[in-house]
DNA sequence: TGATGTCAACCTGTATACATATGCCGCGAA
DNA sequence: TTCGCGGCATATGTATACAGGTTGACATCA
């Protein structure tokens, strides 16, 4: 029993959605990619179920599975709703987290500053976690992890990032920071609202900015 | 080709789920499913991964599937979660409602203030349904039903109701949507929060009250 | 009597076979 | 030339067969 074919399947069509290397609309036919994998069709019909469920692929006309086509009006509906998961994690966060918690935040806040593009990146999400393990949210956490495995392909069709948005992102760190070193849910909320909408325009017009 | 043993499957068990005839814990084995429904396995190894996939059931040690053990930790949670982004929805509501939709949220309360018990739980879900759809968050409905979803053992197993709760959530009703009708987007998503709570306790206490 | 080793039954994971429906392609007629 | 129809190829839905492993019981020995 190897026990793990399904998982494997189901990753590896995540990392090439995340690489571009599936382009939206592609049709995921079970035959084809059970002999790609040299496996039968049982397990890679479970890896496509799943990513179904993960909102990545949907069912065509012949029920076949397809990968979704990132619809604009749905990837702002989408970024809104991380937004406010976010926001109201952000919230928690203010409310909940200890002295520690709060200086270790900032703490990574000083390295941010000092930090090259290339370990910025890293260190945002590093930045995000800390604010969601202080919001002693897991079901929260979940949700926000679902919501934004749905704005992968999105995210691949707009890598370009501008220089500017990094400091932009940078600064808008230093306000939920505050905000939730000063605890104050309010503006913690508001302020992590205004830091996922300036990462979604920034996805949005990567050339206009 | 029949096409959809398999969601007929997934619904039976979240009605039996539902109606408390799987207890807890339960053992979800394929071949005995499988022999009950009067299909093969594979359909009813589909509806099991689905309810997995919904945080009804998890996999065993033997990696057989379970129905899951309510934690009242973990309820507590859900319902916290339930309360932000419910409280977010009516946020959103109270900025995006037009005109008509939020009289017709007033004329839904003003139908609750007569009802008799029988018909308040109809109304209860009609003003839940009418706030989201002033919401204009198709997104954060999807999220807020799957999360109502995994309650669902929760409320199985605490079903009592106490007379005055529905006073209460009449009560309740008319805080959110005065604040909805205001325009007031923090005083909706605080009045809905405390409307989540309420129910929360009223579940989880039905005795002492 | 208790402990241990062995065996058998069962359950899941995977592979394959069969049924069925759909889309495509070619052919014929208007 | 174009429209319509029928057959074929193929893909999914379902069933069943096979493999590997774990659990539990039962028998045997100290």
């Amino acid at each position: 029993m190897t026990a793990g074919s399904a998982e494997r399947i189901h990753a590896a069509l995540i990392a090439r959605i995340s690489e571009g290397r599936l382009q939206p609309g592609a049709a995921l036919a079970e035959t084809a990619l059970a002999e790609e994998f040299g496996v039968s069709r049982t397990p890679v019909r479970e890896a496509l179920q799943r990513l179904a469920r993960d909102g990545l692929a949907e069912r065509g006309p012949r029920r076949a599975f397809a990968l979704k086509t990132p619809d604009p009006a749905e990837m702002a509906g989408l970024f809104e709703a991380v937004g406010e998961i976010e926001g109201a994690i952000a919230a928690l966060a203010a409310r909940r987290m200890t002295e520690i918690e709060r200086a270790a935040l900032a703490g990574l806040l000083e390295e941010e500053r000092e930090a090259d593009p290339a370990a910025y990146s890293a260190l945002n999400l590093r930045v995000h976690a800390a604010i969601r393990a202080g919001a002693r949210s897991p079901v929260l956490a979940r949700t926000l992890e679902a919501l934004e495995l749905q704005t992968l392909p999105w995210r691949a069709m707009n890598f370009a990032r501008d220089a500017g948005r990094q400091a932009r992102s940078r600064s808008e760190h230093r306000a939920i920071a505050a905000a939730i070193r000063a605890g104050d849910p309010d503006a913690a909320r508001l302020a992590m609202q205004a830091h996922v909408a300036g990462a979604f325009l920034a996805a949005t017009r990567p050339l206009s900015e």
